[in-house]
DNA sequence: GCCATTTCTAACCTTTTGGTGGGTATGGTT
DNA sequence: AACCATACCCACCAAAAGGTTAGAAATGGC
């Protein structure tokens, strides 16, 4: 860790291939929304989330859960009782991540407006 | 424009849906990929773009680059030639955008081992 | 004994996405 | 006269994403 420069924007052609795909993964719609659950409502059960983010499928947030849970962005708790119980809470990874989204979430927060500006003029010239 | 708080988080839930969207929209692969090459190449040209970014088609990026003229992302140029040659250059919004996610993509760069690793153990546990 | 509960899986089907190949315009080159 | 170059558009097709429904599994309450 001694020699290198600060931040190698941009390394090698590869690694940025797996950096995107990574953020292609995690920039996922479902994944944002459950992201932004988490992170509000701290650790909860899978029907609290179900019922928190609006429009979800159950196979969704299942499918959703555990690509996050793969990837170590949560940890999911099950506790072994009839009927089952089972949390989700972010890691401390999956809290830098909801913080790393606080920029594009801000930028859409104070754009959106000019961006809906935009397309209205966009669509309005023949 | 007098008596709100500074900066609502997650303000009314139809407010916070839009915001959404438009993260899901500006957050595609193919947008993200067009966004870095238009900040680092500067304006360029749509042939140039198809042969910088790996892999897309002409379709994708026609329809990425009209979608993101719409946004008011990138201004599109047109020279009234044969044969056509049309310019495309990011706007200051497009350039904010793409400071915005310069935080997940420092987060995707420095974490990328990380999610890698809890992805080997994740598909390794039986 | 039967039903409700909670999470998750598996089946099926629809919708969306994205790639391919063909077409268009037009002036300069061969 | 045929052809090329550039930036598209359009029609078609395959693949992937995602919704819906059914059901499994175990057990405490009726």
């Amino acid at each position: 860790m001694a020699n290198q420069p600060i931040t190698s924007y941009s390394t090698a052609p590869e690694v940025d291939a797996l950096v995107n795909d990574l953020i292609g993964r995690v920039a996922d719609k479902w994944t944002l929304l459950v992201l932004e659950q988490l992170e509000e409502g701290g650790e909860q059960r899978f029907g609290a989330l179900a019922r928190a983010v609006p429009g979800i499928s159950q196979k969704m947030l299942t499918q959703t859960l555990r690509a996050m849970e793969r990837d170590g962005l949560v940890i999911r708790t099950v506790h072994p009782v009839i009927p089952p119980h089972v949390d989700y809470r972010l890691t401390t990874l999956g809290h830098s991540l909801g913080e790393a989204f606080c920029g594009v979430w801000h930028w859409a927060e104070a754009n959106l407006a000019a961006v809906q500006r935009s397309r209205s003029a966009f669509d309005a010239r023949d």
